[in-house]
DNA sequence: GAACTGACTGTAA
DNA sequence: ATTACAGCCAGTT
């Protein structure tokens, strides 16, 4: 089993997913670059996988890249995700959240 | 150690 | 818009 809370790539990753500004939202791909682990995205998605019992994270506020919720569109989690989000006033449309939302250094533009 | 898996991402057709 | 595929890499069979 692996020590999740000595893996300082995981802390890290969950510090900059905490630092999101509630209204805010972000990207795996852009946790990852502010973690320091460039290109690294999955491991953004194992770490919030893995949050630790009694951390409260915000996790609804990382989206997939362009805005996408990752979870399938109708599962539980989808919604859930969609709930949080809208409960603090960020516009999610077809599973998907307003580009004025995301960070600016996405591709595109 | 090989093969799979996954809350991902970018490129291409 | 959708599908396919190559990168990516820690964890799990």
């Amino acid at each position: 089993m692996p020590r999740h809370e000595d893996n300082p790539a995981l802390q890290t990753i969950w510090d900059v997913v905490a630092r999101i500004p509630r209204g805010r939202v972000s990207t795996y791909g852009e946790v990852a670059r502010e973690a320091g682990l460039p290109g690294r995205a999955r491991q953004v998605g194992y770490a919030l996988k893995h949050v630790p019992k009694g951390l409260d994270l915000p996790w609804h506020r990382v989206v997939g890249a362009g805005g996408k919720i990752a979870f399938p569109p109708g599962t539980k989690p989808h919604r859930e995700q969609a709930r949080r989000l809208r409960a603090e006033g960020v516009t999610v449309e077809n599973g998907r959240v307003a580009r004025s939302f995301l960070p600016e250094s996405l591709p595109g533009d």
